[in-house]
DNA sequence: CCCGCGATGATCGAGTTCCGCTCGGTGACG
DNA sequence: CGTCACCGAGCGGAACTCGATCATCGCGGG
């Protein structure tokens, strides 16, 4: 499932692309306005971030911008899906290297693919994972959630028993939702991630399960 | 400990106030803009609401809006403190007049206060209370989440022995934060607020305790 | 096979509209 | 009658539009 695939589809008004590009450096002019929001966001925050910034550090104009994202805001949702997206392949990336056996352990990978996302990727602690999470569903198209975290809740449900799919569903769900707020809180209180508070994040969530 | 206490002082850039009231309107005016902040807030969200819809629903003009507020954002950020404080006197009335016995049934007290606050404050599902929760402290003064959640840290050290305060309010904070996320959660999938998703709520703070 | 050429996609940026915010003048309270 | 509160036209800047221009692609004839 690639980026293209999630912006291309009827998403909600957050994350929505104007005309689905055609030729190849649509895609990159894309990722580069994607690119210049977050670091926009991680300079100045997403109140302050300006539609003219974007289209400058991205060396495109502004009616480009226009071109793909009806609004400011959809910029931003954009960019949200996007790290959304990009947090669940490392996810995946993880899940399927490491293999654990045990709930906890599978957890605790999502926890360290998060940890990651904010360290690496600019403006991930400003964005909110939860406006992707239980989201819901618009004009007919499924919630960008449940197409999104599918992979994660094949994993699981591969690997461990669980009664029916919506309770897998129902409690990756609130997992995620916890992990989002917890490790954000961690971030906030410092910018590279107070321990304790990751700590505290590995503890809700083994208590949880 | 008033609305006016909170944001009369020194506060953070969210939450600023531009002068002290003095005559006795100025405070029903400012509760009047508050109100119609939350008004909006719920109708087109935190993003599009601009400073003209919340005078207009106020009955006030621009000019008043700027006498109190130095900028629209103080705007969001006294109405996100007047919800989050109006959150925690419900609880501590409800500390009060329940008086639990278990950590778990004190806790119960607050996500109760908090479901409640959902279900009738408009727009408090939008304000992150996580805004005031954890916040640094600015131009020397203190935390709003200090000041703010003074009381209910007073009650459970009261009530229940912890081995030091820093770990009372830690967990306090921890527990805070993810109430907020999960009842957020809860009133995405349901306006009316999700039965289950309260439910699963509880669950995951009798778990953490 | 490739070259020219029309069609369509992509880009640009000046111009328009809307919004955040100021400020000087007017009314209300004490 | 001084001070506090209020108003709203106006200013600056940011969001967004639109017609002109450039790049790329598909295709048919040499």
């Amino acid at each position: 499932m690639s980026f293209n695939d999630l912006i291309s589809g009827a998403l909600t008004s957050t994350g929505k692309v104007r005309n689905e590009p055609v030729q190849a450096r649509s895609s990159e002019r894309i990722g580069a306005l994607l690119d210049a929001a977050s670091a926009v966001v991680a300079e100045v925050g997403i109140e302050r971030l300006t539609t003219a910034m974007v289209a400058e550090r991205a060396g495109a104009s502004i009616g480009t911008v226009y071109r793909y994202f009806p609004d400011r805001i959809a910029v931003l949702g954009a960019m949200s899906l996007r790290g959304f997206e990009r947090f669940l392949r490392a996810s995946v990336d993880l899940l399927e290297s490491t293999k654990p056996t045990t709930m906890d352990a599978a957890f605790g990978c999502l926890i360290d693919a998060a940890v990651q996302m904010h360290r690496t990727e600019p403006g991930f602690t400003s964005i909110r994972l939860s406006d992707q999470i239980a989201l819901p569903e618009v004009d007919g198209g499924t919630a960008a959630s449940a197409r999104v975290a599918g992979p994660l809740a094949e994993i699981f449900a591969a690997e461990f028993d669980i009664a029916d799919d919506g309770t897998l569903a129902d409690r990756l769900d609130i997992a995620l939702t916890m992990v989002d707020a917890l490790l954000v809180r961690a971030f906030i209180i410092d910018p590279q991630g107070d321990e304790d508070a990751i700590a505290a994040c590995r503890a809700v969530v083994t208590a949880y399960l």
